[in-house]
DNA sequence: AGCGAAACGGACCTGATTATCCTATTGTCG
DNA sequence: CGACAATAGGATAATCAGGTCCGTTTCGCT
C-alpha cells in the first residue's frame, strides 16, 4: 500500500506537525520518537527538503522543520516524491489502451480504489493530522497532556 | 498499489475467466496472450494452485484451470497468497497501541482507504470481470468478437 | 514401453529498495 | 578564530522482489 520509505516518511511528518513551536527538529530527535533509522531518515528528510516540502539548517541547532504552514502540507506532498506514484495511471492489466471508452475489465474497479486512495492523499493535510485526538484523548484528561491549542 | 507479482497473477486468470470452455490453459498460452514472463508466471501460478485458487495437470495437455466456478472467485482470493496482506491491519505510523479508541492521528484515514481497498478486492469476483463489456464493446458489434486471443 | 509435452522445484542472477558508514560542509557559540 | 554540532552527500553493504535456467516428475499419446 505504501513504501516503507513513504511510510518512514509519513511517520516523520506526523512527528513535526505535532511538535509545538517553530523550530528545527534534528534527525536524531525524530528518529528516536519514530523509531525509524536515523541515518536512512537523514536520506529521506533530505529528498522532501529538496522538493520543497521541508527546510533544513546545518549546524548547531540546526535540522529540519516545515516549509509551510501544516495546512498547506498534504500527505500527497509527502509522499509524492518518495514513491512512483504515475504508475497508478497505467492499466492494472497492461493493456495497452485502457481508458473510459474502450477499457479493461477491471477499469471501473481500479478506477474507484485508486480515486478513494488519492483523494485522501490529496484532502488530508498535517494539520488534519495535528488535531487528531483518539477518542480515549477526548474521553480521559490524562490523555491530553501533550496539549496543543489552536482551532 | 499491487506488486508486480499480483498484478501479473490477475492478468492471468482474468484471461482464464475470460476464456470460454472448461480445459487446462498452458503457461505459454497465458503468458503470450497477457504479456507476462513465461517463466515467471509459472511460479505464481504455482503458487496459486497450492493455495486452492487453480487446478493444475502435468504431462501432455495439461496446464491450469479455475478450482471453483468464476462467480465464487473473488480479486482478493487471487491477490491474497501473493502479497503480504496482513500488513495492512498493522499501523502505518508504527505505533504498537492503534485501534478504535487509542489511534494514531492517521488511522482513520487509513482505515478508510485501506477499507475501500480490501472491500473491493472482496466483492468483485472473476464472474463480474468475465462479463464486463466496454462502452464501446456495447455500442459497436465490432468489438463483440472475442478480445482475447493470439497465438 | 518409449517419446514428448507440460508442470514442478531448486539454484541462481539482477536490479531496486532499504540501510549503514564515512567525510565534507556549514552553521553556532565561546 | 577555533571547537563543536548538525546536515549534506557519496560510497558501500544487505535484503528482497522479480526473473531466468535447468533438471525432475508426471502425464497423454502412439
Amino acid at each position: 500500500m505504501l513504501t516503507q520509505t513513504g511510510e518512514y516518511a509519513l511517520r516523520a511528518m506526523v512527528y513535526m506537525a505535532r511538535k509545538p513551536g517553530e523550530g528545527f527538529c534534528g534527525v536524531k530527535e525524530i528518529a528516536a520518537s519514530t523509531g525509524v533509522p536515523a541515518n536512512y531518515l537523514a536520506k529521506i528528510l533530505q529528498q522532501l527538503a529538496r522538493s520543497k516540502v521541508l527546510d533544513s539548517q546545518k549546524g548547531f541547532g540546526g535540522g529540519f522543520r516545515l516549509n509551510r504552514p501544516r495546512e498547506e502540507i498534504t500527505l500527497f506532498d509527502v509522499i509524492d516524491p518518495l514513491e512512483r506514484v504515475e504508475k497508478f495511471d497505467q492499466c492494472v492489466l497492461g493493456q495497452r489502451l485502457c481508458n473510459d471508452q474502450v477499457a479493461c475489465p477491471l477499469h471501473e474497479t481500479w478506477k474507484a480504489i485508486r480515486g478513494q486512495y488519492l483523494g485522501s492523499l490529496h484532502s488530508t493535510t498535517l494539520q488534519d493530522i495535528a488535531d487528531f485526538r483518539s477518542k480515549a484523548e477526548l474521553l480521559d484528561p490524562k490523555f491530553t497532556a501533550p496539549a496543543l491549542s489552536k482551532r
